[in-house]
DNA sequence: TATAATGTTTGAAC
DNA sequence: AGTTCAAACATTAT
C-alpha cells in the first residue's frame, strides 16, 4: 500500500485524530508502546513513503514496505504491529516497519525532494539527476532521495506517457526530456492520489501490468530492469531509448 | 492455487 | 574495504 499518494491519502484519512492522546498501546512492534501513553498528537506528516506521527520531542515512522497495510477504527485477521486507541477511536497497523525518530523532524527529512510536497523543488530533483549520468532512468525514478515517494507504479505511468525507455541513461536524454520527467513525475503522482481517492486508481493504469500499448496496440514488454531489479511495462514501439 | 507484487534493510559473499 | 546480492519480512489479488 506505499507509494507517496497513498501516504497522503493516509493523513487526510487521519486527520481527526491530530491533537488527540493516546490512551492504550497494543501490537507486537518491539518498540517501547509505553512511550506512547497519554502522548498528544502534534501532526501527521510525511516524507515520501515515510508515514510520520508527531509527539512534542519524538515522532514515530511507520513505513509499509511492500504488504503493510493500515485500518482505522476497524481490525482483522492478522497480526496486529501497533495499534493506537485514541479517546475516540484506533488506529491499527499491520505488517509495517515502525521506528522512533527523535528529535524534530525538520532537519532530518528534505520535504523538497519529495514529490507530494508544497515544498517538492524539481530544479533540486534536476540537478540530483545530472550527478547521475550513468543512472538507468527506471532506477534514477525509484531514487527516494531524488524522487520521495516515487514507487514502480509511478515509475511505469511516468515513463509511459513521457514515452522514455526505462533502459535509457539519465545522461543520454536531452536536457528538455528530463526536464519533462521531473514535470510528469509530480502531475502524475497527484493524479494517482486523486485516482486513488476515487477507488479508481488501476483503472486509470496506461502502462503498469498492462499487456498492449494503448497508442500502438502492440504488446507491451514486461522485464526487470535496473539493479533496482523492479519490473517495467514499455512498447518497444513509442518509448524512445536515449543510449 | 501458485505466483507475483505499490519496498527496504541487513548481513553474508565476493 | 567497497560492492553486490540473496534473504528476510509478510499479504493478497489474480
Amino acid at each position: 500500500m506505499p507509494e507517496g499518494p497513498s501516504i497522503v491519502q493516509l493523513k487526510e484519512i487521519v486527520a481527526p485524530f491530530t491533537g488527540r492522546k493516546i490512551t492504550a498501546m497494543a501490537g507486537n512492534s518491539t518498540i517501547d508502546q509505553g512511550r506512547l501513553l497519554n502522548k498528544k498528537v502534534l501532526a501527521f506528516r510525511s516524507w515520501g513513503k515515510h508515514f510520520l506521527i508527531c509527539f512534542k520531542g519524538f515522532s514515530l515512522k511507520v513505513h509499509f514496505l511492500l504488504f503493510g497495510s493500515y485500518l482505522v477504527n476497524a481490525t482483522k485477521d492478522r497480526p496486529l504491529r501497533l495499534g493506537l486507541t485514541f479517546s475516540k477511536g484506533s488506529l491499527n497497523f499491520y505488517a509495517a516497519a515502525i521506528k522512533f525518530i527523535e528529535g524534530d523532524i525538520e532537519g532530518q527529512y528534505d520535504f523538497t525532494s519529495d514529490v507530494m510536497n508544497d515544498d517538492w523543488n524539481p530544479k533540486k530533483a534536476l540537478a540530483k539527476l545530472k550527478e547521475n549520468q550513468q543512472t538507468l532512468v527506471c532506477d534514477a525514478l525509484l531514487e527516494q532521495e531524488i524522487f520521495s515517494g516515487v514507487g514502480n507504479i509511478i515509475k511505469n505511468e511516468v515513463l509511459y506517457r513521457a514515452r522514455v525507455h526505462p533502459l535509457s541513461r539519465v545522461g543520454a536524454l536531452p536536457a528538455i526530456k528530463l526536464k519533462e520527467l521531473v514535470r510528469e513525475t509530480r502531475k502524475y503522482s497527484f493524479e494517482f492520489l486523486e485516482w486513488k481517492r476515487q477507488g479508481l486508481l488501476t483503472k486509470h493504469w496506461l502502462a503498469h501490468r498492462k499487456k498492449t500499448c494503448l497508442r500502438c496496440d502492440l504488446l507491451l514488454s514486461s522485464a526487470i530492469t535496473g539493479t533496482k531489479k523492479r519490473r517495467s511495462f514499455f512498447c518497444n514501439n513509442c518509448h524512445q531509448l536515449y543510449e
